[in-house]
DNA sequence: CTGAAAGCGCTTACAG
DNA sequence: CTGAAAGCGCTTACAG
């Protein structure tokens, strides 16, 4: 006599086998109609859907794909969950790809090049369809691709690693810099720093090119001493603001290479007796929550981290779908949002 | 004649096979050298380990997991990424699963109960070991358990849900609250309101209960109209400034429900006539970056996000490895940090 | 439209 | 310490 078991059901372990014994049809068949296969007779659908529901179901994706050769997993790899800005795009990413049926494996790298090969290494155990990269600061293209192989598309996100066959998306960081130096030249500014950033970064040589374009248009060649280089934080950025005036007092404005430079700066400057807004002008980069609060509100160059993370995920869902085709490096664009942190000199 | 191939790599479709094939020993025998058995000999295992190299050999976990029937995979699922909050809590989760060797699949719900229902059972069908769920607002506990079963370890984080067995994570509401309302009082406030939050959600109720303590402790019984509730969110926050001073134009504090709502509150405030920090004090919840640089600063009730990110993984991870424990209510510390906008009466 | 058999890449007993 | 066989839950040809 069998026992009168299967009522309550035990934790999903119903399989597609039972399903199939459950209501007398093949295995086969039911794994057609998990997968909406138009061959399968409306009336044998119907007592298959039953019978997941009265037991329970739940199909085994990884099961599937192994089977299938396939993967409906994506990675996103990011530097630092808690920058609003990858935050937002981490968010962009796992929308579009959660419209298209693919989940996301997360991993951060702290912007560490060691902690990125390790989480790049254990995230290709899952064999992600795709992996989206924003690379930690000093990433080197030959240990990257050591980690991913050349099997699994990907798309580099806000720093570029050197041609190595793989889409790239950023901002249109020239344009934004330029943006905002023609503004700060437009409110009568002449003497304009480039303050901050790694040199080394591309985006920071982006910003920069569209600086020195802006002050070239204008007819104003910046001296070297303009420029200056320090690490991408607001505290390193307010304790260098005394050497911006050790060359060149006479500076009124500055564009900074991101909002939270920026914030430092602004900080800085009233160390050194000047407040920004008021005597000296200052712009950032990113539009981070905090640029519209501070004191003065910072004007800055807006992206939409998470519209990037959006066109991040398409992008890389066609190469998946279409791994052959040319490799694509994708400028977004981008909007200044000026404030009160820019205005025109004493 | 064999092809002279197997030179350059076929993008990752190398197995476990193909090792054992190529240095000669069995697929069996491969394994124990993947999972680092001390069975085999460590000339052996040497010999493989070359070919792993040699060949580009990637473990395939979802195989591995498959046959093992277990899984590598914890799920996160959180209402907002793009809350600052929340991306710190996640990547405190990260951090610990990956010390673990685990992966995190990540879901959001943007508050949308609909939403978390399709995102929990979409990431069910890959099986994650565990989940850790920060329950979009409204969520019920039926239709949860619906999604997610009985056989997967999950740890609610946040909000709770009426005892389901599930182990639930907060911070200190009540405390924290409590310790607002009494650093309040002990300014001289003595006509304090609780602003903000929607009464049905359980941290809103934590809070309300904290204030109600300190006030009462110190003999103070608050009016009813004190308590008023708005959209946690400041934008409306500062469209219910008014609401505040109709009944009672003699409240000089308010406990805000959390920092959205207090930098609401104190932007409305200005809309009154009143300047937060001077003629009257504002506490908020939570710490997030811009309390410290509005104007005036906030005094806030601040939580280590990470750290309860750090704790919420360790704890699910305790309970995948020992599912019969009993549940666990965790309440993590808070501590007020004392701004400028929480000043003595005038 | 449905069923029996083989196989995705791994691990698990079970012998040796 | 190593090997041959079976199986995790699914899908894929191939017959019917």
């Amino acid at each position: 006599m069998p026992p009168m078991s299967s009522k309550t059901v035990s934790a999903s372990r119903v399989t597609l086998a039972d399903i199939a014994e459950g209501c007398g049809v093949s295995r086969a068949t039911v794994s057609l109609v998990v997968r909406n296969s138009p061959l399968v007779h409306a009336d044998t659908r119907a007592k298959v859907e039953a019978e997941f529901k009265r037991q329970g179901y739940v199909y085994n994706r990884g099961a599937a794909n192994l089977r299938q050769g396939r993967s409906s997993i994506v990675a996103l790899v990011i530097n630092d969950l808690s920058n609003p800005f990858f935050a937002e795009f981490a968010a962009g990413v796992d929308e579009a790809l959660g419209e298209a049926g693919y989940a996301m494996l997360l991993g951060s790298t702290s912007e560490s090049v060691a902690r990125q090969q390790a989480v790049l290494s254990s995230l290709m155990e899952h064999r992600p369809a795709g992996i989206i990269l924003s690379p930690a600061e000093g990433s080197e293209a030959g240990g990257v691709a050591g980690a991913v192989g050349s099997g699994t598309p990907m798309l580099l996100f806000n720093r570029d690693m050197g041609g190595c066959g793989w889409d790239f998306l950023s901002m249109d960081n020239q344009a934004g810099a330029r943006m905002a130096t023609e503004h700060l030249l437009a409110q009568g500014h002449r003497r304009i720093a480039f303050y901050g950033g790694f040199q080394v970064s591309s985006s920071c040589r982006q910003r920069r090119l569209g600086y020195a374009e802006a002050m070239a248009a204008a007819g104003i060649a910046p001296e070297p001493h303009w420029l200056i280089e320090t690490a991408p934080t607001r505290l390193e950025a307010a304790r260098q603001v005394a050497a911006l005036f050790a060359n060149d007092p006479a500076l009124t404005a500055a564009v900074a290479y991101n909002d939270a430079v920026a914030l430092g700066l602004m900080l800085g400057l009233a160390g050194c007796g000047r407040q920004a807004g008021r005597d000296f002008a200052v712009t950032g980069f990113d539009d981070i929550p905090e640029a519209a609060v501070s004191v003065p509100p910072l004007t800055t160059v807006a992206t939409d981290p998470r519209e990037l993370g959006r066109q991040a995920a398409r992008r890389l869902l066609e190469r998946i779908a279409e791994p052959a085709q040319a490799t694509a490096a994708i400028v977004a664009p981008v909007r200044l949002a000026v404030r009160l942190s820019s205005s025109p000199p004493l």
